[in-house]
DNA sequence: TTCTATGCATAGATAGTCTATGGTTCCGGC
DNA sequence: GCCGGAACCATAGACTATCTATGCATAGAA
């Protein structure tokens, strides 16, 4: 988080591996897809993209693969594992807990401290 | 987050400031209003709390000043600003807006990257 | 041939959290 | 009288995830 956060800090690994459950794809195509899908609203910026899914392999939670794309490149495509279904699972709860506790915090009635 | 985050990282000022637009509070006080209010699940560390404060008074968000607590006790009670409550207006805009962001890529359906 | 989009990747800065530590004062129990 | 725990403040250092900036390469269009 640098400068101006265009990602909530956290959510990344889950955005990815959400993205990732749809179809097997490429770094460049995950940011594509995670910015297109949120309305331009979430842009994963590749310095935080490509350390993200070294950690994702190194966890086990992705594989990686060399292919060549629709438009004749080389690119990584990178396929959820089982154990990367699991974690997703686990980061989706956590994540939908959190927020109903802010909400909680957001919503509270005068009762103060 | 340097472990394991009982926090969304980015959320605490947000936190912080809604709990001091319900009344002015001390350090101790933001942090026990925080835990209780979100049923237990977020947990303000005081090695977050406390930083986090005095970043709130640098930007001239809340202000604050010695006073005795009910029991007796010298406490710096925390008092948001107009600048705060503006601050606070944007957080929450800010927060709703990624929060539904990422909601949309989890709740995507199939059509890949 | 040049420009843009596609594609990968790393280094370094920055920021926000955590752990760990250290201190004071009030109160209740022994 | 003493001791422990809770209420309170605060800082230093570690850690991690993000951003910015940079570098490289190839395909296709202008």
């Amino acid at each position: 988080m640098a400068n101006k956060p265009e990602l909530m800090p956290g959510t990344l690994d889950m955005l990815i591996l959400q993205t990732l459950k749809r179809a097997p794809l490429h770094g460049y195509g995950i940011a594509q897809s995670i910015r297109r899908v949120s309305d331009e609203v979430l842009t994963v910026e590749e310095g935080s993209l490509y350390p993200a899914l070294q950690r994702l392999l190194l966890q086990g939670w992705v594989k990686a693969e060399w292919k060549m794309t629709e438009t004749n490149r080389r690119a990584r495509f990178y396929t959820l594992t089982a154990a990367g279904k699991k974690q997703l699972g686990i980061e989706l709860t956590k994540f939908e807990q959190m927020v109903a506790a802010i909400g909680r915090v957001l919503r509270a009635a005068e009762e103060a401290g």
